[in-house]
DNA sequence: ATTTTGTGGGCAAAATATGTCCAAATTTTT
DNA sequence: AAAAATTTGGACATATTTTGCCCACAAAAT
């Protein structure tokens, strides 16, 4: 996994690297050509299905493309203000707290 | 401000503290007592434009209410993952890879 | 008993997500 | 240079989600 490339940009590396054109990884995918490349290039957003479909079309291990999809949106959604380093922390405590959470009443039931 | 409320419990607590019902605080914001209910209990998630009308209403500092706000979307939608740390890690590499390229590109204009 | 306060459920409208279609632009091949 | 293949742009439709209201009812307070 190239450091910080968009899923998009992974598609298009993997799909060069096979020699493949869009429209044959596109019909893999079940998806329109159009679609695909806007998904390269990242004028749209992949649907989460879609990130799993993709997996499969190119082997890769699905929890790592996740991982890529759900950061990706994360750092869209929160790039320009200026508190998204906060946000991540207090995002973590609170996954922390929700667990913690879900502990204790597994224990108590 | 208490560790880990959601803002729906903020929210709450500063009515209480007022010691106003429930209808005199969702007309202020605007908004159906109905919905407020529901979001003081958590059943629904306030728009982001509501959260800058809660800071008002109550005259909190508008960041401290929308790094609440962001870090319990997050949270709501990773804490079932089993990667969510991992999650946040790329986010931030993300989102400093983002403020880095945007730093580059100003300097080269 | 009456009034006040909070809640549940259903609904509609608005916003967003998601993908297709089709033509045009670009690139590659012949 | 022309033809074929590939990629892209834009418009559109549909599906899904978000957002808040309305209204009746339940619960709590008076």
């Amino acid at each position: 996994m190239q450091t910080l490339e968009t899923i998009g940009q992974l598609v298009r590396r993997l799909r060069k690297e096979q020699g493949l054109p869009l429209r044959k990884i596109a019909a893999k995918l079940d998806l329109d050509p159009s679609t695909l490349s806007k998904i390269e290039r990242g004028d749209r957003f992949p649907s989460k299905e879609l990130v799993n479909r993709m997996a499969q079309a190119f082997d890769i291990d699905e929890r790592e493309l996740l991982i890529l999809y759900h950061s990706e949106k994360i750092a869209n959604d929160l790039y320009r203000e200026d508190y998204c380093v906060e946000v991540l922390e207090v995002a973590e405590q609170r996954i922390d707290y929700i667990r913690q959470k879900n502990i204790v009443q597994k224990k108590l039931f």
